[in-house]
DNA sequence: CGGAATCCCATACGATACTG
DNA sequence: CAGTATCGTATGGGATTCCG
């Protein structure tokens, strides 16, 4: 993964690996969600992604996982414990500055 | 290109669409450094951008010029008029909403 | 210098089937 | 319900070459 940037301008890009991860296609959707509404499981996630495959979600959430940006929960349902996933504290910063260019692209 | 969102929750996704774009490797990049310059031609950006190959980084510029986030100028130089890029208004719109992540990103 | 054309590879993504 | 396994395709992106 080639480093940018070393030219004359002073470089303001971000690091690529970042950029890998928040470029995936549902990266910005799975935060986006997390960060409305706390906590979401699995299903909802897939459902409300208009039932992107179960293979592509859980690459797109353990990628997020591995940047520590989202992590598994455990909470007490009806019939026992069940995962959902929600922002870790470096995901919810991610979320807020996330904000203005969701709110851009969605009336661009 | 599957639609997001169809769920039970309130979908705040941004459009998938505009995600492609922004979310190519290269286009964040590009916008940050055009915003903070101005208008920048093609060597200087492909330089400061650890010497991307011409194919990427014109892929990268057309899909930006579609959706007119860009577009090229004509600035006389010493030996008559050449190339540049510069951000549209509404380029430079998306460059203010991208202020806050490329913040955040370069210091997570 | 500013690209366009071509080739090639890695992988993101989707579809489907299957498991605990 | 929450994934894992497998397969096939589309395409993003790098390397190289060539052109005005």
């Amino acid at each position: 993964m080639s480093q940018c940037c070393e030219g004359d301008l002073e470089c303001p890009c971000p690091p690529i690996g970042l950029i890998d991860v928040v470029g995936k296609k549902w990266a910005v959707c799975v935060v986006s969600l997390l960060g409305k509404y706390g906590t979401v499981r699995f299903g909802p996630i897939q459902h409300c992604l208009s039932g992107v495959s179960p293979a592509t979600l859980t690459s797109t959430l353990r990628s997020l996982e591995r940047e520590k940006l989202i992590r598994r929960v455990f909470v007490d349902g009806a019939r026992g414990p069940v995962q959902g996933y929600t922002l870790t504290p470096s995901g919810n910063q991610l979320y807020q500055s996330l904000l203005p260019l969701a709110g851009w692209l969605r009336s661009a």
